[in-house]
DNA sequence: CGGTTTTGACCCGCGC
DNA sequence: GCGCGGGTCAAAACCG
């Protein structure tokens, strides 16, 4: 299993065959010191029932500072999904109680995740992902009263739950009837995987308004003033990504929002690091 | 009224 | 077999 950073996100790929409750727990909160992580879990197994897990770890304060802002409209989701919740339970050896969610955007859909806040950083949360969408994204007309009703983030405290409401703008999304694909694969584990991109390969702003709103304000943020920068150029250039390196996403799809943090984190990254080299450089 | 959240009960796998 | 712990069910409450 391969574990890295992407944005300041920490990804990392776990197997989990059926319940490991510590794949979702600590190990990468204790190793990082980003704000927000991320860890992708796929590798298939013999366990028998091997299941793929993708963990994401998302700063609490982030949320938070998503509430404060009160405009809904402009606030990414946490994840492109209406999830439903149908269980909590109190975790042994964690203070925080675990919740449980299922996909609510297509009946039927066996995609799940479970949210819980980090025993060893408490100001992270853990949303594991598992099982695999069966619908895409959007999944259907009432995809938006439904994200806007379910949660995705949840703030667990070891007394009280409180989640954080997202909503999105599918307006923009309307005509689209692909989720954004991006996908991931397990030995993705080098930041150098983008070498033919440029400032033109920016995710075009329109389309990811909702990202370019939020994301310079926290988490992308603090990767690089030039995302300001950038931002400039998002709205008329249009992302594309080399056919080489789209396949290395080919597992994401159920994770739009966190494949779009990583696609434009990746690219972000990429757009520094060579601005960095000609100013270094000539 | 339809969909979501809450929460105790139930189920199941695992270790002893 | 039994107890424990995690995951799911389902009924009631809640909400827009």
């Amino acid at each position: 299993m391969g574990s890295r950073f992407i944005n300041n996100q920490f990804v990392s790929e776990v197997e989990d065959a059926e319940n490991s409750p510590e794949n979702s727990g600590d190990s990468p909160s204790s190793a990082m010191s980003n704000d927000t992580k991320m860890t992708f879990t796929s590798s298939p197994k013999k366990s028998r029932r091997a299941i793929q897990k993708r963990v994401v770890f998302l700063p609490i304060k982030e949320v938070e500072g998503l509430r404060l802002k009160g405009d809904h409209m402009s606030t990414p989701p946490s994840d492109s999904w209406a999830w439903r919740k149908y269980g909590q339970k109190p975790i042994k050896g964690s203070p925080y109680p675990r919740g449980y969610y299922r996909c609510s955007s297509s009946k039927g859909c066996p995609a799940r995740k479970q949210v819980e806040r980090s025993r060893q950083d408490p100001t992270m949360l853990v949303v594991t992902y598992s099982s695999e969408h069966n619908h895409p994204w959007p999944a259907s007309k009432n995809h938006r009263h439904n994200a806007a009703a379910a949660m995705t983030v949840t703030n667990t405290t070891p007394s009280v739950s409180e989640e954080e409401e997202e909503e999105e703008d599918h307006d923009q999304d309307k005509d689209k009837k692909e989720p954004i694909n991006v996908s991931i694969e397990s030995e993705l584990n080098s930041e150098d995987k983008f070498p033919n991109l440029d400032e033109t390969s920016l995710i075009n702003g329109s389309e990811f308004g909702w990202f370019t709103d939020f994301y310079p304000t926290s988490c992308t943020m603090l990767y690089s003033p030039i995302l300001t920068e950038d931002r400039d150029n998002t709205d008329s250039d249009i992302f594309t990504m080399p056919e080489e390196d789209e396949s290395l996403f080919a597992d994401l799809d159920e994770l739009p929002e966190c494949s779009a943090v990583f696609r434009r984190g990746m690219v972000q990254r990429e757009v520094a690091h060579r601005r960095h080299s000609l100013a270094t450089t000539g």
